[in-house]
RNA sequence: GGGUCGUUAGCUCAGUUGGUUAGAGCGCUACGUUGACAUCGUAGAGGUCGGCGGUUCGAAUCCGCCACGACCCACCA
C-alpha cells in the first residue's frame, strides 16, 4: 500500500472520531475510583454557529482533558447548550415572520413556546456537531441543555431557596428596558456607547411669586432629553449655589404642560455643569429617580414599553420617543423658551443584544440581592479556593464583587424558565394584588396564575457546573464524583455575566467553589485587531479552516497563538504553520514506515541500553522536553509546551535524529535502529496527541496493529522520571552539531559546490574530546559531504584552510585554490570581534566587586566558565587570524 | 473620571521568579529536488526590546513619568 507524500486530514479525521465515540472513549466513569478531573464546557447558545472563540476554547479544553485522561485521571468533559432566552426567541420570531407572516402573539404563548422547542430540536445540536469536527472528546452521553428537566429543577429549586433566604425579592424600580425586545435587561447587558447628541437649554417660566422673589422670569436648565420634559416633577439646584439661593423653595411651570413643580436643592447637582439647574424626571432617569426618592417627588411616566410616548405625554402621545424629542424641541423654540442648542457627545446605554437605546422604565421585576453572595466570593478568592490564570483577572473580579449591584432576573419573554411564583385571582381572572403571592413549583391552588415572566438566561447558566451533575440531588453519583470541577476555560468577555456568578452561585448553593482554576483565554480578533462580528463580516469560519487545513492544524495554530490570556489577532495564513507541521510529522512516519517490516514485531518499550551517541542524545532531549512541558502545563502555558514539542519533533527528531539514522539511498535500516526509532517516535506521538489527536492516532495505529484498548487516546502520557540519563552525551552531541554547522557554514560561505567533498581536520581541545569525536566520526560523514576526516590533538592548520573554533576545538577545512583569503580573514575577524565583545561584558561582571559579592554563586560560576571558554576560543581564533 | 492590557526582527508574535551581548513562524537573500517531506533542506541577513528617568553588581523583565494603540468599568443632566 502506498502512503501519500502529503498528509491528507480529510481522509482520516471522521474515521477516528467515529472510532473514539463508537468505543465510548470519551465517556467518564463515576465509579472507577480514579482521581476525577472535570471540565464543564461553557454552553454555547442553541442559536449559535461555531466561531473562532469556540474553536480556541474547544482546542484548549480538549487538549487539557486529553492530557489528564492519558495521565490516568477519570476525565470528564461535559458538553451542552444554553437556551439563550432573548436570542433564541428572536430567531424563532424572525423565522415565524418570514415563513408564516405571523408574530408570537398571533400564536399565543403556549403555541409559540412549542415552536421554539421544535426549532431547538431541529437546529439545537448544529453547534455541538460542529464542535466534533475539531476533535473534541466530550462525554456526549452526558450532554445537557439549560432547559432540560434536571436543569429546570435546579433553577426552580434555586429560586425557591434564595427567595426563602430573602435574597430574591420583587420590587418596583427603574430598570433597563429594551423597547425592541420589550423586556427588562440587567446592567451587564447594557453597553455604553458614545453618541453625538445635543444639549438643549430651556427656559422654565417661574411662578409669579418666585419671579417676584428672584427678579427673574425664568430658570434655565440644560437637558439631553427634552422629550421627557412633560414628566418633570421638579427642578433641582445645588444648595451651595448662590446664584439660585433665592429660587429654592419656589415653583416653576413645566413648558408644554404648564404643570407647576417645586424648585429643590440637592447635593447631587454639579453647579458647573450646564446652567447648574437640573430638570428632575424620576420616571426616566436613575439619578432623577434617586433625587425623587430623597425629596418625595411625584413620579410621572410618559413613555410606554415600546418606546412611544403614552397618554400622560399629552400632545405628544403616540409619538416615538425620538420623534417626540424633535417635536418638543421645535415647540419650545416656537414658544420662545429654547435658549440655545449645543452639540454634545455623551454615553448612551444600548442593549447589548438589539442595539436599541435603553429606556429606564419603572416596572415590577424580580431581583437577586447580590451583596451577600459577593461577600462569600471575595472571601473564597482570598482563601485561594479558586485561582485565575493569568492572575491579573483576580483583581478585576474583586473589583466587580466589591461594586456589585442587584441583579434583575425577570424577563418579559416567553422562552425561558417560568418564575415559580403564583398569584391569587379575582373573579374576573385578574391578579388579586391584595393577597400575597406564593412561591411554588406547582400550582398551589386551583385558580391561581403563574407569574408570566421568565428568568434571565444566566440564571440557569450560573448553576451549570453542578446542575449538570445532578444537583440539587447531593447524592447524585456524578455530583459526588465530579464536583467541584477542576478548571473552567473561558474568555474574559463573560467574566461578569457568567464566571463571577458561577462562583457566587456555587459557593452559596453548594458551599464550594465550582472550579479550582479559571483559565482565561484571550479574544480572537481579525487581522486588524477588531472583534469578529457578523456586522463587520470579518469572521473566519473555523469549519472552513478545518476543511482547508485539517482539524489538527487548526488546533495547533490556535494553541500556539494562545499566549497567557493575550488577545489573538488572527491571520488565516497562520494555519499553514500547523498544516506544515502535520505534514512533517506524516513524512517522518513515512520514512520509518518504508524501513519497517510489516511482519516484524517491534519491542513495546524503548530500550535505553545503547552506546550510540545519537540515541543517547535524543533520549536526553526527550527527558528535558517532558520536564519542561510538564512545568508549562501546570501553569496553563499550553503554547510554550506545544512549541517545545514542535521543536523536539521537527528540529531534534527530524532534522538530526532521522537524518542520522537514515540509510543511504536504496539501503535498509537495520532492525535495532528501526526498533528504537519507532519507540522514540511513539513517545513523541504520545506527547503530541492531546494537541493534535487525529494525525497522532492515525500514525499510532499505522505503526503497529493495536487493540481498541491500546488506542492512543487512552495510552499513557510520557512521564518525566526526574532525571536526564544521558546529559553528558547530550553535551558532546551538541558540540558535534556545532562543528557540523560550522563546516556547512564554511562550505556555503566559500561557495563550495554541494557535490564537492571537502577534507576536514579537527584539532580537538583534549585527548578525551579527540577520542569521543573519533568514535562518532560517522556522524560527520553522514551530515556533511566530507572526503576525509582527521581528528587529533596535535594537527596543524593545513595551508589554505578555512577555520572555525567550536567549544575549544579547532575545525579546519582545507580549501587550497578555492578559498578567498580576504573573505576568510574577515570571517574570522568578525568572529573575533563578536567574542571580544562578549568577553568584555563577562569581564565587566567578574571585575565588579559588587557583582562578586552579591550575585549567587552559580551565576558567578557560570560567568567564570563563560570567560575561560571564550578565552580559549578567542586565543585560537587570533592565532589563525595571525597566520592568514 | 477610575482601571486593565499592549508597544520586542519587514509582518504576526513568544520571552516563566531580574543573570542567553534576545527567540519562533512567515517574509527576505544564496544554494539545493530521482533520496521521508518544496506544506522541504542547508547556510545567512535582519532587533540600541516605544521614549525618558529610577532601583540593582546586573533590566526586554521591577518602579515612576510620558507618548501612542486597544479594552473594561463609572449616574454628571
Amino acid at each position: 500500500m502506498s502512503i501519500p507524500k502529503t498528509y491528507d486530514p480529510k481522509s482520516i479525521e471522521d474515521k477516528w472520531y467515529r472510532y473514539w465515540t463508537d468505543n465510548g472513549m470519551f465517556r467518564a466513569d463515576s465509579r472507577s475510583g480514579k482521581e476525577p478531573f472535570t471540565i464543564m464546557m461553557p454552553p454555547p447558545n442553541v442559536t449559535g454557529a461555531l466561531h473562532m472563540g469556540h474553536a480556541l476554547q474547544g482546542a484548549v479544553q480538549d487538549t487539557i482533558i486529553r492530557i489528564k485522561r492519558m495521565q490516568g485521571y477519570e476525565a470528564l468533559w461535559l458538553p451542552g447548550t444554553d437556551h439563550a432566552g432573548i436570542a433564541t426567541q428572536n430567531v424563532v420570531e424572525k423565522s415565524l415572520k418570514k415563513e408564516h407572516k405571523l408574530n408570537r402573539h398571533d400564536l399565543g404563548r403556549e403555541k409559540f413556546v412549542e415552536k421554539v422547542w421544535e426549532w431547538k430540536h431541529k437546529y439545537g445540536d448544529i453547534i455541538t456537531g460542529q464542535y466534533r469536527k475539531l476533535g473534541t472528546s466530550c462525554d456526549w452521553s452526558r450532554e445537557r441543555f439549560t432547559m432540560d428537566e434536571g436543569l429546570s429543577e435546579a433553577v426552580q429549586e434555586t429560586f425557591i431557596r434564595l427567595h426563602g433566604q430573602g435574597l430574591i425579592y420583587k420590587g418596583n424600580y427603574l430598570v433597563n428596558w429594551c423597547p425592541t425586545d420589550m423586556t427588562a435587561i440587567s446592567d451587564e447587558e447594557v453597553d455604553h456607547v458614545e453618541r453625538k447628541g445635543h444639549l438643549w437649554y430651556v427656559n422654565y417660566p417661574l411662578s409669579e411669586a418666585t419671579a417676584k422673589k428672584t427678579g427673574q422670569p425664568f430658570i434655565t436648565i440644560a437637558t439631553t432629553r427634552p422629550e421627557t420634559i412633560p414628566a418633570d416633577t421638579a427642578v433641582c439646584v445645588n444648595p451651595e449655589d448662590e446664584r439660585y439661593a433665592d429660587f429654592v423653595g419656589g415653583e416653576v411651570e413645566i413648558p408644554t404642560t404648564g404643570r407647576r413643580v417645586p424648585i429643590i436643592a440637592d447635593e447631587y447637582i454639579k453647579p458647573e455643569f450646564g446652567t447648574g439647574a437640573l430638570k428632575v424626571t424620576p420616571a426616566h432617569d436613575q439619578n432623577d429617580f434617586d433625587i425623587g426618592t430623597r425629596h418625595n417627588l411625584q413620579v410621572i411616566n410618559i413613555i410606554s414599553k415600546d418606546g412611544s410616548m403614552n397618554e400622560s405625554a399629552g400632545a405628544y402621545a403616540g409619538l416615538d420617543r425620538f420623534d417626540a424629542r424633535a417635536k418638543i424641541a421645535g415647540d419650545l423654540d416656537e414658544m420662545g423658551l429654547l435658549v440655545k442648542v449645543e452639540d454634545y457627545v455623551n454615553q448612551v446605554g444600548v442593549s447589548g443584544r438589539s442595539g436599541t437605546v435603553i429606556e429606564p422604565l419603572l416596572s415590577d421585576q424580580w431581583f437577586v440581592n447580590m451583596k451577600p453572595l459577593a461577600q462569600k466570593a471575595l472571601e473564597a478568592g482570598r482563601n485561594g479556593e479558586f485561582t485565575f490564570y493569568p492572575q491579573r483577572w483576580e483583581s478585576e473580579f474583586n473589583r466587580w464583587m466589591e461594586n456589585i449591584r442587584d441583579w434583575v432576573i425577570s424577563r418579559q419573554l416567553w422562552w425561558g424558565h417560568r418564575i415559580p411564583v403564583w398569584y391569587y385571582t379575582r373573579a374576573d381572572g385578574s391578579v388579586d394584588e391584595t393577597k400575597d403571592y406564593v412561591v411554588s413549583i406547582d400550582r398551589p391552588e386551583e385558580g391561581m396564575v403563574q407569574d408570566p415572566d421568565v428568568l434571565d438566561t444566566w440564571f440557569s447558566s450560573w448553576l451549570w457546573p453542578f446542575s449538570t451533575l445532578g444537583w440539587p440531588d447531593e447524592k447524585a453519583e456524578d455530583y459526588k464524583t465530579f464536583y467541584p470541577t477542576s478548571v473552567l476555560v473561558s474568555g474574559y468577555d463573560i467574566l461578569f455575566f457568567w464566571i463571577s456568578r458561577m462562583i457566587m452561585g456555587g459557593l452559596h448553593l453548594t458551599g464550594r467553589s465550582p472550579f479550582r482554576d479559571v483559565f482565561m483565554t484571550g479574544i480572537v480578533r481579525d487581522k486588524q485587531g477588531r472583534k469578529m462580528s457578523k456586522s463587520l463580516n470579518n469572521g473566519i469560519d473555523p469549519l472552513e479552516l478545518i476543511d482547508q487545513y485539517g482539524a489538527d492544524a487548526v488546533r495547533y495554530s490556535l494553541i500556539v497563538l494562545c499566549a497567557q490570556g493575550q488577545d489573538i489577532k488572527l491571520d488565516p495564513r497562520r494555519f499553514e504553520m500547523g498544516r506544515n507541521f502535520a505534514n512533517k510529522l506524516w513524512n517522518a512516519f513515512r520514512l520509518l514506515h518504508m524501513h519497517m517490516d510489516e511482519k516484524e514485531s517491534y519491542s513495546t518499550e524503548l530500550n535505553t541500553d545503547t552506546g550510540n551517541l545519537t540515541d543517547r542524545w535524543m533520549i536526553s532531549r526527550i527527558h528535558q522536553t517532558i520536564a519542561a512541558v510538564e512545568d508549562d502545563l501546570s501553569r496553563y502555558r499550553l503554547n510554550e509546551a506545544l512549541m517545545k514539542i514542535y521543536g523536539l519533533l521537527w528540529d531534534d527528531f527530524c532534522d538530526w535524529y532521522l537524518e542520522l539514522i537514515k540509510p543511504e539511498y536504496g539501503e535498509t535500516m537495520d532492525r535495532e535502529t528501526v526498533d528504537r526509532a519507532v519507540n522514540i517516535y511513539e513517545i513523541l506521538v504520545r506527547l503530541l496527541h492531546p494537541f493534535m489527536p487525529f494525525i497522532t492516532e492515525e500514525i499510532w495505529h499505522s505503526l503497529r496493529s493495536r487493540e481498541v484498548s491500546e488506542a492512543l487516546i487512552r495510552a499513557d502520557w510520557p512521564v518525566n522520571t526526574g532525571g536526564d540519563p544521558f546529559g553528558e552525551d547530550g553535551r558532546l552531541f551538541t558540540t558535534i552539531q556545532r562543528m557540523i554547522s560550522s563546516i556547512r557554514n564554511i562550505r556555503a560561505e566559500m561557495n563550495v559546490p554541494d557535490s564537492q567533498e571537502v577534507a576536514v581536520v579537527i584539532k580537538a581541545r583534549d585527548q578525551a574530546t579527540a577520542k569521543a569525536l573519533s568514535e562518532n566520526r560517522v556522524i560527520f560523514e553522514k551530515l556533511v559531504k566530507i572526503g576525509s576526516l582527521g581528528i587529533s590533538t596535535t594537527a596543524d592548520r593545513p595551508k589554505g584552510s578555512a577555520s572555525a573554533v567550536v567549544d575549544g576545538s579547532q575545525v579546519f577545512v582545507p580549501l587550497s585554490g578555492i578559498i578567498d583569503v580576504e573573505k576568510e580573514r574577515e570571517r574570522i575577524a568578525a568572529e573575533v570581534r563578536r567574542l571580544n565583545g562578549f568577553l568584555k561584558s563577562v569581564n565587566a561582571k567578574l571585575g565588579n566587586e559588587k557583582f562578586m559579592a552579591n550575585a549567587p554563586e552559580e551565576v558567578v560560576e557560570r560567568e567564570h566558565k563563560k570567560r575561560s571558554d571564550t578565552e580559549i576560543n578567542l586565543e585560537k581564533l587570533k592565532t589563525i587570524l595571525a597566520e592568514l
